[in-house]
DNA sequence: GCGTCCAGGTCTACC
DNA sequence: GGTAGACCTGGACGC
């Protein structure tokens, strides 16, 4: 449990649209930071590292999203130098995705068959930016072979047992935990208590060696051009294709047998006959038709399942 | 109650 | 370079 007593409070005015609610609280339940954090009227509680500083932070929307405007009051255990301050304040902005303009994306589909029925719904939802590495993997690992109730099993016991616990504002809230604190478990106790199974291998082997401190962050990986960022990605251990699709910062189309289900019938009016054969096709056809905003479209289309597949009709029932 | 199958992938050995 | 098989765990299913 670490106490933060320190506060640093700044507004952040995102480009316009954006919804404060649909970004930070997802219609699928998909969280900004961690599964812990607190979403109420408005307002949302959540801890992670920023630039490798443990901070409590509390996000309030004080706008509206044709004119955003977020208030953010962050939380430290100590006071920050005037760089670090500066860094908090980039960071936080990039992670709730306040720099991207959404409109090319629109303007691209407002003219594609399928894209054109989830924008309404979703109108100024923001992709988000994770601030570390090691938490995106950690979530991609844990989704690997498992129904999404055990990944999330997972994921919450893996928190619970080894992240650390912010305490600010009235609220306690945990957060992933750090490489280096997962490289001093061994495989064989992160299995027993946490119930990863075969994964807690991959897990300290990757903890192991995002610990050493020489991996690009996800600042970095972004300043690279995509093919570059992903082939560094699948150099981690437990990280394939994936995976490494889901933590790239430039996105990319991970399509699991669960999506490959969700975009065939989308692309191709049926459901395939083996999800697992139909990955590769579905992601070359997904890459073929959205190209760079590939991940934009996963995105909306995932997070919009119930009302596209209601705007499609019954002939394809996607959730 | 018990056995079998397989899930929102990755890695390795083998050809 | 491509591909079958193993891999934790636990819920669903058939019997």
């Amino acid at each position: 449990m670490t106490r933060l007593g320190n506060k640093l409070k700044f507004d952040i005015l995102p480009t316009p649209p954006f919804s404060f609610k649909l970004t930070v609280k997802k219609p699928t339940g998909w969280f900004l930071f961690n599964p812990f954090e607190v979403y109420k009227d408005g307002t949302l509680w959540t801890s992670t590292y920023l630039d490798g500083i443990f901070a409590g932070i509390k996000l309030t929307s004080s706008g509206t999203v044709d004119h955003p405007k977020v208030s953010a009051l962050i939380f430290t255990n100590r006071s920050l130098s005037r760089s670090q301050e500066e860094n908090v304040k980039r960071l936080l902005a990039k992670a709730i995705g306040a720099e991207h303009d959404l409109n090319e994306f629109y303007r691209i589909a407002r003219k594609d068959a399928i894209l054109k029925h989830v924008i309404g719904d979703l109108y100024g939802m923001h992709d988000t930016f994770s601030t570390t590495i090691f938490s995106d993997a950690l979530l991609a690992i844990l989704l690997q072979m498992a129904p999404l109730k055990r990944s999330n099993e997972m994921m919450e016991s893996l928190i619970q047992n080894y992240g650390d616990t912010a305490e600010f504002d009235g609220k306690k809230i945990k957060a992933w935990p750090t490489p280096k604190r997962l490289a001093a478990v061994s495989p064989e106790e992160l299995a027993r208590r946490c119930k990863v199974g075969y994964r807690a291998k991959s897990i300290v082997k990757l903890a192991n060696r995002l610990a050493k401190g020489d991996f690009p962050t996800a600042e970095q990986l972004e300043d690279m051009d995509a093919d570059s960022a992903k082939e560094l990605l699948l150099e981690l251990p437990g990280i394939g294709d994936y995976s490494a699709d889901i933590i790239n910062p430039h996105g990319g189309f991970p399509i699991d047998v669960w999506s490959a289900e969700v975009f065939g019938k989308l692309f191709f009016g049926k459901e395939p006959k083996n999800n697992r054969k139909a990955v590769e096709k579905v992601k070359k056809e997904g890459l073929r038709r959205w190209g760079k905003w590939s991940w934009m479209a996963f995105f909306y289309v995932v997070q919009d399942l119930d009302n596209l597949s209601r705007k499609l009709g019954k002939s394809i029932r996607l959730a």
